[in-house]
DNA sequence: TGATTAGGCAACTTTTTGGTTGCATATTAG
DNA sequence: CTAATATGCAACCAAAAAGTTGCCTAATCA
């Protein structure tokens, strides 16, 4: 009851190293169009396109349409619920692990 | 220079649901063996065991042997470290976010 | 208007990934 | 020792993902 498939658009989109490179430009500067975050990337445009689109889908990315042009912005709502929501847990259960590891090691009936 | 190789194996290795099931699975319960793990998953043994093949790869899972078994220990730590050097930063710039909206769409020269 | 610029759509290829089956190995119980 | 248990390894399969090429449409500039 915790990952009912919403986040996991945002896990999907997050695992590719091309897109968090695209977070990461739109991160240094908002708002840029498709053609400029192609720049200096080794991939054609179309490529760059569909990794948006993606990143658009989980809601990373808000888009805005300006005469021929389209304008990219980045969304961190998401990464922050996921950080709130899910890291968090894992975060709590941080401090209770070694102790978690030693008794499963003593206690285990062989 | 953030995410240099290593941050890789962490974000792809939470990118599968059934993997994010198997850590949350260890959170509720630390130490499990691999039988023990695929109870009740609509899985083969072998898929349960690639699945945590990956998560240990990415530092996620640690495994003790014990005898024929092998005891799986959830290791938070790669989590927390995305969490405070990625997610992090998303979240500094999260305030400024639609202050930089706004300017682009006013000072954009077309 | 004609040429250029920015982007969209769709088919296709290649790689990666998730999963399976079958067999092998090692430890423990009787 | 034999049988049962717990896991490992390797080949194979299918589906999804990443990326490409080719063509089309819509704005803008000269």
């Amino acid at each position: 009851m915790q990952d009912e498939g919403a986040d996991d658009d945002v896990f999907r989109a997050l695992a590719d190293p091309a897109r968090r490179q695209l977070l990461d430009r739109l991160h240094a500067q908002d708002g840029q169009t498709l053609g400029a975050l192609c720049a200096g990337l080794a991939m054609t445009r179309q490529a760059v396109s569909k990794h948006l689109a993606i990143l658009e889908a989980a809601n990373l990315v808000a888009t805005l349409r300006d005469g021929r042009r389209k304008l990219h912005f980045l969304n961190p709502m998401p990464i922050q619920s996921i950080a709130d929501r899910w890291i968090g847990k894992y975060r709590r259960g941080a401090v209770r692990a070694l102790a978690d590891l030693k008794r499963n090691l003593e206690g285990e009936g062989r």
